[in-house]
DNA sequence: TCCGCACAAGATAGCGCTATCCTTAACTCT
DNA sequence: AGAGTTAAGGATAGCGCTATCTTGTGCGGA
């Protein structure tokens, strides 16, 4: 009996189910796994002498043995970013029901730091991988081709590719915000942006072209690489009103910097949306409770995550996805802001 | 050659490795673990094969083979919680600095949810366990103490226990903003709650103990079980002014209570802090920035969370902590807001 | 010179599972 | 009735490492 036990933990092991059981090991790991060709009666019994003894299988003994965890590697930039958390809590809840485990990285936007988090990762023999955006290096990308783990792209769409993904057009909703600040009037534009990942940079040219095909100005832009904040977007509108004073509307491509610049604006005394509009992105808690209300654009970061997991539990299971990139769009969201 | 690599990943094992050093398996494996017996030149000439072969260790294997990983499991109570976004982070960059990886789990501020994360991850065997408070079920106790593996519990101070703990005193904060309210002259208290956790309570529980011997009158109670939020602020602030329209000081749990109050404030025409003084706490992103800048209490997440990984790492390295409760305090911010 | 000792390196075994055969028994079909 | 077929359950081996024991080597002291 205590010889069955597991050394250090003292937890039983599948020989002592089996026992309990009266089946072979190998009887009892297949119970437990639901291997199709056990006899009904003794999954039953395997089941139970699992459960009376508080039996937990041991990963690293199923992952060394099977080569194949029950391990999804999900990579996000950031952990500060409200967004992605949404869209991570989303994705467990799918995995943990299934039985698979997520296990997160993130490498604040550094695409470098996420080849080296892909590599490491790859040695816990995960059965797939989430990832955000398609911005990885060359180096990542042979890894993930040659590992040829089933894998989904989260929040862009892949374009020409038959690699799995979910997200919506970032570049459509720029334009959508073009339009809807052109239909309330405004025509002098600009747009903040930080953190200058690729998905900002497709939401500014999608906005950009936008104004260009309605015979505007282009927006003028004030870009920093650092990561997007509440202070930043303090920063950000002190300096667009000291150079161009004049601008009638603008698009953060946050909603933090919109936060920002809406307390910094309230303080310096301009009128939102009076003298100027304010578009946000993502449609972040607050942005519907902060004075004036934010008008954003709702990203569905939690019915990514869960149409994304799902996707890939797809993918293990054998099936083939109909349509690689799967487009669930955004909505914008006015309010009093703009 | 090829027998000897991963049969899934196709990565070399340390048998490659070994053979290319010209030394045993055994050997290498000593070599790369830093094990002092073997000869440098040899250590070289493995740290040399590795390299050149991109070897990286398989994690099961080594946790079957070892009964121990090199993971260290980090318990928050949610990561919608800036906070703890933060202190883990922190914990993270000095986990990671010693070649352990943090496992992260959260569990929405449900001991029960803790206990089954608990019992979950003691199966990765990891080396050790960074907790968030000192609230958890009898039964995890018993599966912590069980284990033997040592922990070190954060933001909370174990009193009467040789547990180690890194925090401040939830109580004194409380303590803290009550004098503060008290010396600016408020006279008329409440106290906004959400996410009844210990720590909340302690906080309340100095708030009105300070109120009590300064002979105030206790503070009016606004508590709910929801997660804190913008909204909520906004709620329990109209609630608040509904019911008690003469309170002319609140102290809200967490930051983001009091941005929804501010907002709320400033849609009803309520001055803050002329008629009305709001103090918050934690001190997130964005208290500095807000209008009015909110007063409070700075808590030193991230330093928590560095110094309870480095306690562990010491733990691990068979020190003794001569302190086992580390009080690194907290700082009130006060700003416009009261 | 020989013995014993310290210590570095290797041989061996096994961690707790599962992949892959193999056995056995029940059944079908000619 | 006998060969062939199917399927359930077990025996065996091995995943890639490391704990532990064993061996070999060099050295000092009697």
């Amino acid at each position: 009996m205590a010889k069955t036990r597991n050394r250090a933990t003292g937890l039983p092991t599948l020989a002592e189910v089996a026992e309990r059981a009266g089946v072979s090991p190998i009887t009892a790991s297949r119970a437990l796994r639901s291997v199709p060709t056990v006899d009904p009666d003794l999954v039953d019994r395997v089941r139970q002498a699992a459960r009376s003894l508080g039996y937990v299988p041991n990963p690293a003994a199923r992952t060394l043995a099977s080569a194949r965890s029950r391990t999804v590697v999900v990579l996000i930039p950031a952990l500060s970013n409200h967004l992605f958390i949404e869209m991570f809590e989303a994705i467990e809840t799918v995995l943990r029901a299934r039985g698979f485990e997520p296990l997160l990285g993130h490498y604040q936007y550094d695409a470098l730091e996420e080849e080296r988090l892909i590599r490491t990762f790859l040695t816990y023999q995960p059965c797939g991988l989430l990832l955000t955006g398609f911005d990885q290096t060359p180096a990542a990308t042979r890894l993930l081709t040659d590992c040829g783990l089933p894998r989904v792209h989260m929040m862009e769409l892949g374009e020409e590719t038959e690699i799995p993904s979910v997200g919506f057009s970032q570049d459509e909703a720029g334009t959508a915000v073009a339009w809807h600040l052109i239909s309330r009037g405004r025509r002098r534009f600009a747009f903040l942006g930080a953190q200058l990942d690729r998905r900002v940079l497709q939401r500014r040219d999608g906005f950009q072209r936008a104004l260009l095909e309605a015979g505007m100005q282009p927006a003028v832009e004030f870009l920093s690489p650092d990561p997007s904040s509440i202070a930043l977007g303090c920063q950000q509108f002190r300096s667009l009103r000291r150079d161009y004073p004049d601008i009638d509307a603008i698009f953060f491509c946050n909603d933090d910097l919109a936060f920002g610049a809406s307390f910094e604006a309230a303080r310096m005394g301009v009128p939102v949306p009076r003298q100027i509009a304010f578009v946000g992105f993502n449609d972040l808690p607050g942005a519907n409770e902060l004075v004036p209300r934010l008008t954003s654009v709702r990203t569905p970061r939690a019915e990514i995550g869960r149409v994304a997991a799902r996707r890939l539990l797809a993918l293990l299971d054998g099936e083939t996805l109909s349509q690689p990139a799967l487009d669930i769009g955004f909505e914008l969201m006015p309010r009093q802001s703009s």
